[in-house]
DNA sequence: TAGGCTGTGGTTGCG
DNA sequence: CCACAGCCTA
């Protein structure tokens, strides 16, 4: 690709701007179908074709798979140079320099990387150990504030001197936080293992305490990218300002995000990130990328209309010079069973209609729960489809077990791996010898492996428990010079893994024994194949074949070649587009979640959500929703959805009517009074009988107390706030529409439950 | 120690 | 309704 730059040729202006940009920080906002990727690979290209060195340029992603996209792009431009540069996820590239300065941190190059399971199941054993009430110190929650406190920058140390956490723990009378955050934390460290967060936070620790090597490291990555910029947490873009911000530096960094697109401030993205961008780069130069290159002018002129309804956004209009195109058509079903024979009816008119195949169609839903009305009715009518989503592949029992048992061979330390295996398949090593073992290794300060070898136990417990160990220590000598593939079998037969799921005959036993086998054939793959790894290197030792899983997610296998119908949830549709898309279940309450009602935030971001289900289709838009929908069980009418009448008439072909040009009627209130009359509509009926009801007096309700409520029934009380005299309790009513309420104490009849 | 049974609780999800 | 965790009993 030396001779003709045709590539400029490709691009539009704005686009070509933002190629040639190169020195100096530059933001691009991207809307959506925009050709963001394009730029961001013909900068690539661009930069390379004028001289950069390849292994200066750093490119950070969110998943593995646009990770992948963009190096195959890469080289597809410039050739065998492309790879080059430093392509890959934040976590793949940062776990890659951890690995290469572990020593600096004391970790070892083998640290193991802990997933979410790992981690909660550490975090269970602390409060277990400490002997918290596991109510309201809830797993999930301790673990989300844990991750919460790494991505915003406070370590243990300083936990205590943060008065926002210190004053929230004290409100919610969580007063151990802090000592289960320090646990935790020191917990990962022995077992020389990292958590997700890990990997971001300690290298922001490590460039932060040690000059020279940051210094290293700013100066190898003369030139970063970043995609999805909207998506960065604190933690991130920390990150991101200690690689490019020093005396005198170019500060080349160029950012693509769409503010419209944030759709994971759940997790700790902050549109901030692009603000404090423009503050933080004063010589800043942004690009907007407006042209839509994906959607006929219908799709894109609803996605429009949605959006305004988001107050704080920064300022574009996306445009289209395509074709008018279809309108959107709504479908209104009366159950959820119908609105899944309506959707696939639908498919099939279309397929008949403008010959679409399969895998030009996708049906996209708020919850992953959606998805089996549809399969039903796929099914029922032939058509081929395949559901995203739900369990990975990395996570499913038996492939975890087998991977424990290879982690524990490259570190005996990894205290997950170990207490998952010890007894699996069963060789007597119950939770009563486990917890005594447990108990030994923290009282001395011992890791669980070295606890074995002192621990005084029954004979027969001890012998079981050096035969194991010998196991994973030959298998370990072993794994310094055979493949993956050699040591993975041959642990797979010696430890009755094998054995233990080719017995199981049941059909989920079936499953299992073929997931073990798929993981066995990955790993005979792995070595066989001369691709190189993630970290570029060739090696094919069981440390590298782990090293390069730990952070994949799906097993995307090549199966491209077959037609399928695509059914996922919205959110892992991001980024990708179809001739024809179906979001259904468009109800309020669903979509927008019923989680998300109690803010404006909230329902901005689920706002932006619905914008990027939209924006995935090219030349078809169906919306849908059901009137009524079945709900653990239990029967919900649900009001259509507030998004369906925040696109105006014109872009909507609909076999009912539709509230015409809302955006007037909200300016008007109208709007409002109409939202109001929906969110009243609850149950009717009395959920209690009054003859048996007892009020108890309003002073001694408390904070996770299970009450009754006349109206609404049993339900749990998660948090009291207001004044004294205004006691204002936010209760749980389980099976009621709008389930979480805020209840003015002073007015309630509450009767106390437990 | 291991399997059965009851009770609880339940978005979205990258690494 | 369904999945899973924790308790209880053989």
């Amino acid at each position: 690709m030396s001779e003709g730059k045709t590539y400029l040729d490709e691009l539009n202006d704005v686009q070509r701007q933002a190629v040639t940009h190169t020195e100096g920080p530059v933001l691009v906002i991207a809307g959506p179908g925009s050709g963001k990727t394009r730029v961001l690979t013909y900068r690539i290209a661009h930069l390379i074709e004028t001289g950069v060195a390849p292994w200066n340029i750093l490119t950070l992603t969110f998943t593995n798979k646009s990770a992948r996209e963009m190096k195959e792009r890469i080289t597809n431009v410039v050739g065998e140079s492309g790879n080059k540069v430093w392509a890959g996820t934040f976590h793949s590239i940062f776990a890659r320099i951890l690995r290469y300065e572990a020593d600096k941190i004391g970790y070892t190059s083998n640290f193991t990387i802990y997933d979410t399971d790992d981690s909660r199941s550490v975090i269970k054993g602390i409060i277990k150990e400490m002997n918290l009430d596991p109510q309201q110190y809830n797993v999930n929650g301790v673990g989300a504030r844990i991750s919460k406190c790494k991505s915003s920058l406070i370590p243990p140390s300083s936990y205590e001197t943060n008065e926002n956490m210190m004053a929230a723990d004290r409100k919610s009378n969580r007063l151990h936080f802090h000592a289960i955050y320090k646990k935790y934390t020191a917990k990962c460290k022995k077992a020389d293992a990292m958590d997700f967060d890990d990997l971001l936070y300690q290298l922001y620790r490590l460039l932060v305490s040690e000059p020279e090597i940051k210094k290293k490291y700013q100066e190898r990555f003369k030139y970063l990218m970043v995609d999805e910029f909207q998506d960065t947490n604190q933690l991130q873009y920390g990150i991101l300002k200690e690689l490019v911000t020093y005396d005198k530096s170019p500060n080349n960094i160029c950012v693509v995000g769409d503010d419209a697109q944030s759709i994971y401030a759940f997790r700790g993205a902050t549109i901030q990130n692009i603000l404090n961008f423009e503050k933080d780069f004063k010589n800043l130069t942004t690009y907007k990328l407006e042209q839509n290159y994906r959607s006929t002018h219908h799709i894109v002129q609803a996605a429009n209309d949605v959006i305004t309804f988001n107050k704080k956004q920064i300022k574009k209009k996306i445009w289209t010079d395509k074709v008018e195109g279809t309108k959107i058509r709504v479908i209104r079903a009366l159950s959820d069973t119908e609105e899944g024979k309506r959707i696939a009816d639908t498919i099939l008119e279309h397929k008949n209609r403008h010959h679409l195949s399969n895998k030009e169609i996708a049906i996209l839903y708020r919850t992953n729960a959606q998805s089996r009305i549809f399969e039903e009715y796929l099914r029922r009518y032939n058509l081929n489809y395949k559901v995203f989503g739900g369990l990975s592949f990395y996570k499913r029992r038996e492939v975890k077990d087998l991977l424990s048992y290879l982690r524990l061979v490259i570190n005996p330390k990894d205290e997950e791996a170990l207490k998952r295996v010890i007894n699996y398949p069963k060789r007597g090593i119950g939770n009563t010898t486990l917890q005594k073992v447990v108990d030994f290794a923290n009282a001395a300060g011992e890791t669980l492996w070295n606890a074995f070898d002192k621990i005084k136990l029954p004979t027969r417990t001890k012998n079981t428990i050096i035969g194991f160990q010998q196991m994973i220590t030959i298998a370990a000598k072993k794994a310094q010079t055979d493949d993956a593939y050699t040591i993975a079998s041959e642990i797979a037969k010696k430890s009755g893994v094998y054995d233990s799921l080719k017995s199981d005959t049941s059909p989920e036993g079936l499953g299992r024994f073929e997931n073990l086998n798929s993981l066995l054939n990955g790993i005979k793959d792995f070595v066989e194949n001369d691709e190189v790894g993630a970290d570029n290197s060739g090696d094919k030792s069981l440390s590298s074949y782990l090293q390069n899983i730990a952070l994949l997610t799906d097993f995307d296998q090549a199966e491209a070649s077959t037609d399928y119908i695509t059914l996922m949830s919205v959110h892992s549709a991001k980024g990708l587009e179809f001739r024809s898309i179906f979001v259904v279940g468009l109800e309020e309450q669903l979509f927008p979640s019923f989680m998300s009602m109690e803010s404006q935030d909230d329902i901005a971001e689920e706002r932006r959500l619905f914008y990027v289900a939209i924006t995935r289709a090219e030349e078809f838009l169906t919306l849908s929703y059901a009137n009524t929908r079945y709900k653990f069980g239990k029967m919900a009418y649900n009001q259509p959805s507030r998004f369906l009448e925040e696109i105006s008439n014109e872009n909507i072909d609909s076999d009912i009517p539709v509230r015409q040009n809302t955006k007037e009627k909200m300016r008007s209130g109208v709007m409002g009074n109409f939202k109001k009359s929906r969110r009243t509509a609850g149950v009717a009926g009395l959920m209690v009988d009054p003859a048996t009801f007892k009020a108890s007096p309003v002073e001694d309700i408390q904070v996770g107390m299970k009450i009754m409520h006349m109206k609404f029934g049993e339900g749990k009380v998660l948090s009291i706030d207001g004044t004294p005299r205004n006691r204002v309790a936010t209760i749980f009513f389980k099976g009621v529409e709008n389930p979480q309420r805020k209840i003015m104490l002073k007015f309630a009849k509450l009767q106390i439950v437990t």
